[in-house]
DNA sequence: CACGTCTCTGAAAACGTTTACGGATGGAGG
DNA sequence: CCTCCATCCGTAAACGTTTTCAGAGACGTG
């Protein structure tokens, strides 16, 4: 026990070579004797193979990289309970990186990929900068991006159409009868955010409503942001009748000030999110949010690494997801359980 | 491009031996212009150290594996969120494990320790098997268990005193005057179900309670879960006055039963749940839960795994929690915001 | 009996680092 | 001019595997 067996140790013992061994681990043919004497010390050993030995030989760690903004947002977290069983399943490991959308710490992501101790990267970058794009070109092992990237990036994709998403919000709002549609938005310098501001205003004008910025309010992507820019908000446009979050975090936020300023919801003030996570269905009133298909869009991710791991070689795919309104009792009261 | 550079080519292209570009990579004093040339051609080729052959020779992978039963429990994120961060700090890498609370997932987790792959191991088991103390012992690496483990075993340890929790929250429904307390918990061949079984009877014998064997429900540690428990115990015993959950998620599943039985919270049932995660904050009304100090538990184990990496071979150490009772409306009405 | 064929095995190289050791060079001191 | 020491660097071994290649037997066939 004193000092780790190898395999030089089990062939020592077994009086056979290290080749022999190495064979009968791996399960080539072999003697049937050899194989009985070989597996018989290496379990007396106890005996486990060494990983960084292996991957040094065949060039794969057998681990996949995940990063993200931020571990404690239940989209992402969607997504890591979707692709770690099916990572799992395919014989590999799940590194798990949470960058705080900071963008060089992303791209130190990306350069780990040099290091080949993943042998892929599944990415979602809040803002993709001129070094993400380099380092894609230059990625010497498969990445696949979620979001939003520009035409002819040579990595595999996940989009959602967020403009539709939105879209279909903004029409469920007016169809309802409101016509004073806040907007709380996440930070405007990355993909979502400037997807989601562009949209609604998009969306604005297909309705024939006009498109008032003071409606539109900045915050972050989270609940406390999302509190504060409603703050402003509210107290900006007193009379506003719907409210769209762009993140069903800031809805939550927006529900606790519209509460605390005694506002009803949705009587007074209908709100809808954007994600469509858990939180919606435990939020009260139930929010009403767009499912941008976190879980599906986490498969896909999954599946399109997997695929290029088989058989790399391939152009680029891009795989759309469709996002879903998911109507509760924030917008539309007479559903209340 | 083509081929990845290596110390070697870096080596013949600046004209010096492969030991020197390892020592000016690693800092190791060189000549001036020796290290000029190997870090003009270092940088011009691009070239990224292999962490396989690395770890091969330094025997250190700069990976710590974190196991738990499913990532979609918040209190195990709220850990992550935690434990992350603070290894980046330290240079490791997180390998994330989500087993299911199967046994035979969490002794494959522990085998992986001798592959070399990860230095250490943050691991939250539900039930502590004699496999599991096994592989404790035999371990070729540091761990450190969150949740309790028998006396005497040889991994640094960090608990928390839930049956002091229990006794808080029974305490505090009792001086309510709350008398036909119900008890959703979970499985109770788990080490938490267990000790909170145990805890619940005491804190009503203290109490002078009679301990009402109807008054106990089990179903597991989710929503789903929680709600049928909870409709079962509420179909039989109608006069319940309040409900104490093992569990935020189990807390929340009470609540929709609750609700959609006409239940007023907490008028007629007050309810209470324990971990504290953000999801009580969110539920409506905002949910009493028992602080289980998921965060500072994290804290703790990512200190106690750094530090037996620094230096190993003191005792192992024990760190303990304390619980804390944090009231909200789903209690104590008044205090609705 | 010579030969070819097949099955099993061992020797050795290779993966890309780090590091112990000793050789070369140059300057200081006698 | 010789010796000594310090400084810098190259050679080679080592980490624990996988894999190629070829040798050794066994066996059947002509």
């Amino acid at each position: 026990m004193s000092d780790e067996p190898t395999i030089t140790t089990i062939a020592r013992r077994a009086g056979v070579s290290i080749a022999s061994v190495s064979r009968v681990l791996n399960g080539l043919p072999t003697r049937a004797e050899t194989e009985r004497r070989v597996m018989s010390v290496a379990r007396e050993l106890g005996y486990v193979p060494n990983s960084a030995a292996r991957s040094l030989k065949s060039r794969r760690s057998n681990q996949i990289g995940f990063a993200m903004a931020d571990i404690g947002n239940p989209v992402y977290l969607a997504m890591v309970r979707e692709i770690q069983p099916m990572l799992k399943a395919a014989g590999y490991r799940l590194v798990l990186h949470s960058t705080n959308a900071d963008a060089a710490d992303e791209i130190d992501v990306l350069r780990g990929l040099g290091e080949r101790y993943i042998d892929g990267l599944i990415m979602i970058p809040l803002r993709v900068t001129d070094g993400h794009l380099e380092m894609f070109a230059a990625a010497r092992a498969p990445i696949v991006v979620i979001g939003s990237v520009p035409e002819g990036t040579p990595v595999d994709n996940v989009r959602v159409d967020s403009r539709a998403g939105v879209r279909l919000v903004v029409q469920h709002l007016h169809g309802l009868g409101r016509r004073r549609i806040g907007f709380v938005n996440g930070p405007l310098d990355t993909v979502p955010g400037a997807a989601r501001s562009a949209a609604y205003a998009e969306a604005l004008e297909t309705l024939g409503l006009p498109y008032d910025r003071n409606l539109v309010e900045v915050g972050d992507f989270y609940r406390a942001d999302g509190a504060r820019a409603a703050a402003r908000l509210l107290e900006r446009v007193p009379d506003l009748d719907a409210l769209l979050c762009a993140n069903d975090l800031i809805a939550l936020g927006a529900l606790d000030v519209l509460r605390r300023a005694g506002r009803r919801v949705p009587e007074d003030v209908a709100v809808a999110g954007m994600d469509d996570t858990d939180l919606a269905t435990i939020a009260w009133p139930p929010l009403t949010s767009v499912s941008l298909g976190s879980a599906e869009r986490g498969r896909a991710a999954a599946e399109l690494l997997l695929d290029r791991l088989d058989r790399d070689g391939r152009a680029p795919r891009t795989v759309t997801v469709e996002p879903r309104l998911v109507t509760r009792a924030s917008t539309m009261g007479e559903e209340t359980p």
